[in-house]
DNA sequence: CGCCCTTGATTTATCGATTAATCAAATCTG
DNA sequence: CAGATTTGATTAATCGATAAATCAAGGGCG
């Protein structure tokens, strides 16, 4: 590797000045600037991050965590971080913390230790993860005070359920994966708030009891809305055993956009997260913080998009209008 | 932060000595080293990794790269890697290379730049991305001659054929999902190879076009083999939605095992990667490569394993041994 | 013409740990 | 007990870049 000192000695100037005519700070003439700008060149000069990280206390780098890196929102995420941290001109440091919370403090700790210059955390359900004298952005949910940038899950919920009421729909199912997700609970909620004056509903929650969809239809429902397209393609599956017809009988709803929803038949409706946004919201935000001491506006939330797909349709005719 | 030379101030020894103490190097009594501990968890010490970074020439960082963070095994392999990883002392940077072989030559670019120890690529379909000068694993396949170690494909394709042929099946259709992976075409390679003998084969692959069950069911078809589990569950649905029964009229197998394939009923027989093993594997191949230059052995191929679900079962009575 | 200011570049210290070289005191040896 | 060795610790150099302080030379001005 060469270093500025090498191309200092090439030239016969210090390295003071390389620093300087690379970096643009400093004063040095045009003409030896650009004598240096090629000398690097050719030498196909990097400075050394470590160098400049020991000196000016900047690593360049940012620390991903996340509860369990099998998430399956984890892949998008991690690219879309990744992007923006080099768009930014920063590396991403990934630390897993396992499913547990004190793992994920220990990884939180490892990352520190690392010098990273900043956080992205997505929090481990129902904790508050506190990181002191490190920026940090946390991506959860609108709801969770705490919050930096994310989706606005309520709203996602709300029109995922405004989407089904206008189609005709009036009796729901609401899926959800797992009760003790503040996220899932918000995109629950907006789904009520949606429905509650309209129509009628019931929820489940999977990692409780998951539903019998026959008995459902039975009784009127109509649609169903879940909180994951991973509960979607059960109930997908379900209701073909049941001899359910989707969307003909029932319409079903995921949240999420994973790619099974475009390979199972009929084709997933969904609630996309924009995450490319979320994450560069996200690394703006640390930057800022990073750089400057400047407070910065808190608690984003990114509208989500619904993506009607085949899963979804108007309410046989039989039921329609008709109430429990 | 606290340095070595606070601790080295507050007990009146040179800072030489406190780095020999707390790393065992050097010649330091066992009093003084003591001494030298306390204080240094007294202040919840810990060495700046930058500034040995930059004396040792050793980042104790690794870089991950994939083509496509996206990848549905990303997640898996990410965990795994940094597990192993963590487990070894060291940190994993991410760089996607965004599907195009140029970025993944520029990812590898910026992980250099940043001074990683050492690199894992999952290289790009059809690129062999030669690394100089930096200790690399490479996890494709076997067939790979670049391959330093991965799951044996090969193998993984026939174990799923040849559970079928065990069931009873004779007739296979056997679909891929993308025919430019060589990963794909050696789990296929490996699926023929137990059927050849015993039975009868047709290949598609469905970015070039997707079979017609019905066809291939009425043409004595009664197991289907696929490449990936996101493909199985095509078949899945369409079968469901051609009146096929799964398993009854059609076994359907997946592969990779992902978590969708505990969602769909009936649940997806698959077969599953040991990631973890290959992130070890990968990881103390590197390891080796960077404390010492001893050559270790290359190509390590790691045994798939077979999970059996409710998509497979026996062929119908009226099948079994009509042969087209 | 002498003084001040600007310009272009050099010196030097520093970030925090590691490590080779060195040194003083204690211990051993014949 | 003198000389050699061991032990425990210190000095000092170094990794590569940055940045404050310094300095020499040239230009402008009254």
């Amino acid at each position: 590797m060469s270093s500025i000192k090498e191309i200092a000695a090439d030239l016969g100037v210090s390295s003071a000045t390389v620093s300087n005519a690379l970096s643009g700070k400093g004063r040095v003439s045009e003409a030896t600037a650009e004598r240096i700008r090629i000398r690097a060149n050719e030498l196909g000069f990097h400075p050394s991050m470590t160098a400049r990280a020991l000196k000016t206390g900047r690593s360049g780098i940012l620390g991903l965590v996340m509860p369990d890196l099998t998430n399956p929102l984890f892949p998008r995420l991690a690219q879309s971080v990744e992007t923006a941290a080099t768009k930014a001109g920063y590396g991403v440091l990934i630390a897993d913390s396992r499913g547990s919370v004190e793992d994920q403090g220990a990884a939180i700790q490892r990352l520190r230790q690392r010098g990273v210059d900043g956080l992205v955390i997505v929090p481990h359900r129902g904790t508050r993860p506190l990181v002191k004298a490190l920026p940090t952005a946390v991506i959860h949910t609108p709801t969770d005070p705490a919050n930096t940038v994310s989706s606005d899950h309520t709203d996602g919920g709300r029109k995922a359920a405004q989407a089904l009421i206008d189609l005709g729909h009036k009796s729901f199912l609401l899926i959800g994966g797992d009760n003790s997700s503040q996220v899932q609970n918000d995109r629950i909620r907006g789904m009520i708030s949606a429905i509650k004056d309209v129509g009628h509903y019931q929820v489940f929650w999977s990692n409780v009891e998951f539903p019998d969809l026959v008995k459902s239809a039975d009784a009127g429902v109509t649609a169903v809305l879940t909180t994951s397209d991973l509960v979607a393609l059960r109930v997908l599956s379900d209701a073909h055993q049941s001899g359910l017809d989707v969307p003909g009988r029932l319409s079903v709803m995921g949240f999420d956009d994973l790619p099974l929803g475009m390979a199972v038949r009929p084709m997933l409706s969904t609630v996309e997260q924009n995450v490319t946004q979320i994450a560069e919201i996200a690394i703006s935000f640390l930057q800022a913080k990073i750089e400057s001491t400047e407070p910065e506006a808190e608690g984003v939330a990114v509208k989500m998009k619904l993506v009607m797909r085949g899963s979804t349709a108007k309410p046989p005719p039989s039921q329609q209008g008709e109430l429990k």
